[in-house]
DNA sequence: GTGAAAGCGCTAACAG
DNA sequence: CTGTTAGCGCTTTCAC
């Protein structure tokens, strides 16, 4: 036959192996790059390789090894920008080694990012790089621990005493924005979050909140915090804002410490009928694409997510080739952009609130 | 011991069946729910089973039964928000049916594309979802073909004489957009698309077209297309504005094919100071949550992610279980969201164009 | 240099 | 009802 039409079994080493003359032993080596094999030998195999479209079977290889060269990733979700980039760096970065990355979403459930974990471990990945939905805490890590599996943790922790943890350096950049928004002349600053993300919420806010009172010891700094969920910050956000008019007092600016609580804040804006920077300045942390191309430009912290990754990446290899020593904790700087929605307090022309709904 | 420590060699069907005291077979049989086991001995593994943590391990079995329960999901991008989606869906519709979801992101390239799929083949991956980067005539789809790979097509793709397809009623929506806008009483629209996606951008464009052109046959309608590149798309509508310009001429509404385009207006209308709606309208296929939050709100086409996502899967596993038949071409309708970014020509307060930088 | 044999962890006949 | 046997496709001693 010319051409195999649709075949229903590919071919196999031994396929190979009769087709060149040699056993299948010879066959792996050859493919392996084992130079001990006679020229002659190899070219025959290289030739029936050709002939049939043979290609090892990568989980089959791996199984006789008992090492499998694939890498599991986690992530809480896969809609955003910052995931997807991630999930994207993380795959070329594994395929760079040899490795296959298996990705999947914990949807924001630490119960089943347990579960995903666990079907990780049973497909004997050979690494895991993790980003909690939670912190590093959460019973994933525990899992991992217990079973003995090598991973980093990224993205929502700060330090673990059993794994590598690498994320950006949330305190540094939450310190630059707090400087930036101080020097604009802000004095009455809402800081808004999500409480779950513990590590991570405590470093930005802390961050922002020293930076903010060392420089001006009575600045306000009012904190709204939902648990876990969005759609009680937008309720929390409502009150807030309600509350405080009764009062006849508004912060001049917000920070957001999460992509999510950045268009929640936008959206309640909106519903007031504010504007940016005139009525109110937003800065959020994660930057998206959109943000330079709406009216005003949104102001946000930009994570290194290509360097997250490659670092993650890096010591998760090592810990793979047996590299021994106690985990390390690695902070990547951020980038702030300080877009058109961050102005000085007072100098809009419409303070007191818009009416357009 | 009581807990086994970080334990290296998680136990074999061996380690269970010893411990029982029946064979590996039998375990097996037990843990597959066949009920011709003596309930005492069931119970025996179960035991075994418990005490040691025991879970099979999927790849070991897939290889005995020559049948892989993994899909592969090839994404153009995983950066936006509707492959993010998509992935997220996939992967839980895998996940019912006691498949693994294996995704790849072939990053626009065509190149890539192919060599993922190779991998995905010699994974032996029962079955696979493909997103073409192009159209449905890639060299994907023809390796697919090729080797007799089950899968199917969705998204830049309209039907395939080989493989079933499962994309958005793009010109339904379309014609949709067509009504509103000429509705609102636009007469001079200008489309935006990418080239290389022929068929989407075909039938998206000439959906539009032919209902604008039976509404108004007088109707002037633009199209400026990239090939494939986004940033190239960027200087052609610059030059596209600055050319009409200089004939005191310019379209009062933008229809982006595709969201970047989207973006790429947006960014453009920046340039140049306009504001929607009252300078210029604009619409853009592809949602995203951001535009209900921006001031305007951007009017948008969702696509049914998760109706595309479940046929695509209904189909793909329909297949794999061996039914036969011509491959179908399934269209799931859209929802056009009209928002603030679209108005009336000439009704704004702007016309002429705008100075802010 | 090379191939036979053993076996990764599992399941599907097929006897018993 | 249960265990033995025979592999899936591959790699790795280890004799020859």
């Amino acid at each position: 036959m010319a051409h195999r039409e649709t075949q229903q079994r590919r071919p196999s080493i031994h396929d190979v192996a009769s087709r060149a003359g040699v056993s299948a032993a010879t066959v792996s080596k050859v493919l392996a790059g084992v130079t001990t094999v006679k020229p002659e030998n190899a070219q025959r195999v290289f030739d029936a390789v050709d002939l049939l479209g043979y290609r090892v079977d990568p989980l089959a290889s791996d199984m006789r090894r008992a090492k499998r060269r694939i890498i599991g990733a986690i992530m809480p979700e896969f809609e955003s920008e910052f995931f997807g980039q991630m999930v994207s760096e993380l795959e070329g970065l594994a395929e760079q080694r040899g490795f296959t990355l298996v990705a999947a979403s914990s949807r924001e459930s630490e119960a089943r990012e347990k579960e995903i974990l666990a079907r990780m471990h049973d497909w004997r990945v050979a690494g895991i790089v993790l980003a909690p939905v939670r912190n590093e805490h959460g019973p994933a890590a525990g899992f991992m621990k217990a079973n003995g599996m090598t991973g980093v943790l990224i993205d929502r922790v700060l330090a673990d005493d059993a794994f590598d943890t690498v994320s950006a350096d949330s305190a540094a950049a939450s310190a630059e924005v707090a400087r930036a928004l101080v020097g604009k002349g802000h004095r009455h600053i809402l800081v808004v979050g999500l409480g779950q993300q513990a590590a991570t919420v405590r470093a930005r806010l802390e961050g922002f909140r020293a930076t903010a009172l060392q420089l001006v010891p009575d600045i306000r700094i009012d904190v709204v915090l939902a648990e876990s969920e969005v759609e009680p910050l937008r309720t929390l956000l409502s009150d807030y804002f309600s509350e405080g008019a009764s009062r006849g007092e508004r912060p001049t600016a917000v920070y957001s410490l999460f992509l999510k609580g950045t268009l929640v804040a936008l959206s309640e804006f909106r519903r007031r009928g504010w504007h940016c920077p005139d009525d109110i300045s937003l800065v959020g942390f994660d930057d998206a694409e959109w943000m330079q191309v709406t009216w005003p430009a949104i102001a946000a912290v930009v994570q290194p997510v290509r360097e997250i990754a490659s670092n993650a990446m890096d010591v998760l290899f090592r810990r793979i080739e047996g590299e021994g020593g106690p985990p390390r904790a690695r902070l990547e700087p951020c980038k702030v952009l300080m877009r058109e929605s961050v102005g000085s307090p007072g100098s809009g022309p419409h303070l007191g609130g818009g009416s357009r709904q």
